[in-house]
DNA sequence: ATGAAAGCGCTAACAC
DNA sequence: GTGTTAGCGCTTTCAT
């Protein structure tokens, strides 16, 4: 018999017991004396007995699986983060059924999909939450955490996030300190508020130095799109000293178009980029970027999500965590 | 009552039928009147019925679930690998438990735990299965299928694997095409199947051109570590004059050292690479590459997984997916 | 401390 | 075509 099909029962009758004492072998701090035990883990070892966990789950609200959605497993980004989540949900033993969220309507299918499985949690970095999602899971009573994500009405859902503002503002008094008074925003797709976020914090910190306001173009997150907006910004005149990309893919982008152009990085041009990707590290100059704390956002999104298990009506809460500056080559102090 | 705790049997209380009835509604062709399923659902639906996969799991041999042990989710190509497994596996009707393999002793622990899930099938995109794990789930009848990994002993386990040796040969034709004479080698970790058929391929090609055998160093996969190879390298006298890199990675690493080293790619060195990673298309200049043909590989692997899934006795087999040739800035016919 | 028995939510014979 | 019934493998009272 393959051992997938062994059960207690049969673990029960080689080990010349009765099969509760099977099932109680297994649960620690259950009424069962030390001597059954061992003989019962003995013929469970040499059976190859793993318990059911269908069956386990049928009887307890406990299930030991957790949904996790995420938008595109293949963004840098969001891969890295994946990982740690990964060895982070192990950790707390329990067992994260992948959902592929590219956009809201694949989130609700996916979402729909895994409930058949009882998930004891759900944990999204994809697609903002539809409003009526996130209200059916709440009346549900299953924990959701974002990670990384807004969510569609501030406070409605737990959610960690990366200081997006403080990280713009950031790196504006880094770009400041550098010596630079033009300076320009590659901003994000219309609508992402966290590119939105990023640039308001920018914006702020340099008309706080009576700047005024940066100006601005959209480089839809993609190395395309930098470059395009790198190519249409550098044509203002005074011409920027300095880029703020809402992101490291179009600040690779931008780099490459800046090169085109025949201008130096940093020595005509400084660029700064956002996430802290890791190509960003190889590219040529290398990318001075505010990085995401990835390592933190996991551990804050799943403290929220353990709170959550053990107390399904704790408040939503939002927990900031701030990004870090990567100082690097292409920034540098304005010569001139 | 949360929507998680409706039952079949609410829904035929609301239906006025009997639990059975629910049960053939939500099963296709089982034999129902189309009017009584119309009134099942309907009732299923006002009360937000989703079927429990935990009962349905304990009755039938099928789950849904499929265990995928991934080695290291955020590189560049396993995130890109699993985010289109996702929608495969999704359109297959299979919800993939993923597994953190960082190890072979993780791989181990990791899919101990998901048998208690009782998978259908595993994918693993992970370290080599060891030895007595693979055959423990051959005995158990587990269908599992590697994903681009090569098994510990060949014709064990069924397997879609990129044809690194023709990408290794393809590369070397199009290096000599362009006229190189002195190439080089940049190769992966000692031990690595993977990059030692890509260096095999290519220095049989470049010896059937009779230039001999093409000098090596290992540069372990990173960037990093082609840096520094490619630093040793160009003190080879006559300079090589084209460099093949075993991976994106360190052919990466190796632009930044020649250019540290005054050299110009693809003027005075070309570079070639294999992988086909995002980051090779924004780096300066453009990686010219061998590039795994993802699609097609995922393709070849769930192929491969639903044949087992239909009957777990079929024969290993082994599914050689041809990389392609993306040529780019970095290689460039010799100028004498 | 141990065993017997009920039942979690569902499917699949089996009667009608 | 529909309802009834017997479990799937486990946990958990409840007796003993």
């Amino acid at each position: 018999m393959s051992r997938r099909h062994v059960t207690s029962h049969n673990v029960a009758r080689r080990a010349g017991v009765s099969q509760s004492v099977v099932s109680r072998a297994f649960r620690p701090g259950a009424p069962i004396s030390e001597a059954l035990r061992e003989k019962v883990l003995r013929a469970a070892d040499e059976l190859g007995y793993t318990p059911n966990a269908f069956a386990r789950g049928l009887l307890h609200r406990r299930t030991g699986l957790v949904g996790l959605a995420v938008e595109d497993a293949s963004h840098p980004l969001q891969a890295v983060l994946l990982d740690r989540l990964l060895t982070g949900l192990e950790s707390l033993s329990l067992a994260p059924i992948l959902v592929a969220a590219h956009d809201a309507a694949a989130l609700s299918a996916g979402l729909a999909r895994v409930e058949a499985y009882r998930p004891d949690g759900i944990l999204v970095c994809g697609p903002t939450l539809p409003p009526a999602l996130g209200t059916r899971l709440r009346e549900d009573g299953v924990p959701v955490v974002l990670l990384n994500r807004y969510p569609a009405e501030p406070g409605t859902t737990a959610v960690a996030l990366t200081d997006n503002r403080a990280g713009g503002e950031a790196m504006a008094c880094h770009l400041l300190a550098l010596g630079h008074r033009h300076v320009a925003i590659i901003g994000g797709p219309p609508g992402a508020p966290a590119a939105a976020d990023r640039a308001a914090g920018f914006g702020a910190a340099v008309r706080r130095a009576g700047l005024g306001s940066p100006p601005e173009h959209p480089g839809h997150y993609s190395p395309e799109g930098g470059a395009a907006a790198a190519a249409a910004l550098i044509l203002l005149r005074p011409r920027p000293t300095a880029l703020l990309c809402c992101n490291d893919l179009m600040a690779l982008g931008a780099l490459s178009a800046l090169r085109a152009a025949g201008l130096r990085v940093p020595e005509d041009v400084s660029v700064a980029g956002f996430d802290g990707i890791a190509a960003g590290a190889w590219s040529a100059p290398p990318l001075t970027t505010m990085q995401q704390d990835l390592p933190a956002l996991v551990v804050a999104a799943l403290d929220l999500l353990v709170a959550r298990l053990a107390d399904p009506d704790l408040p939503p809460e939002t927990r900031l965590v701030a990004p870090l500056l990567r100082e690097r080559g292409s920034t540098a102090a304005l010569t001139t």
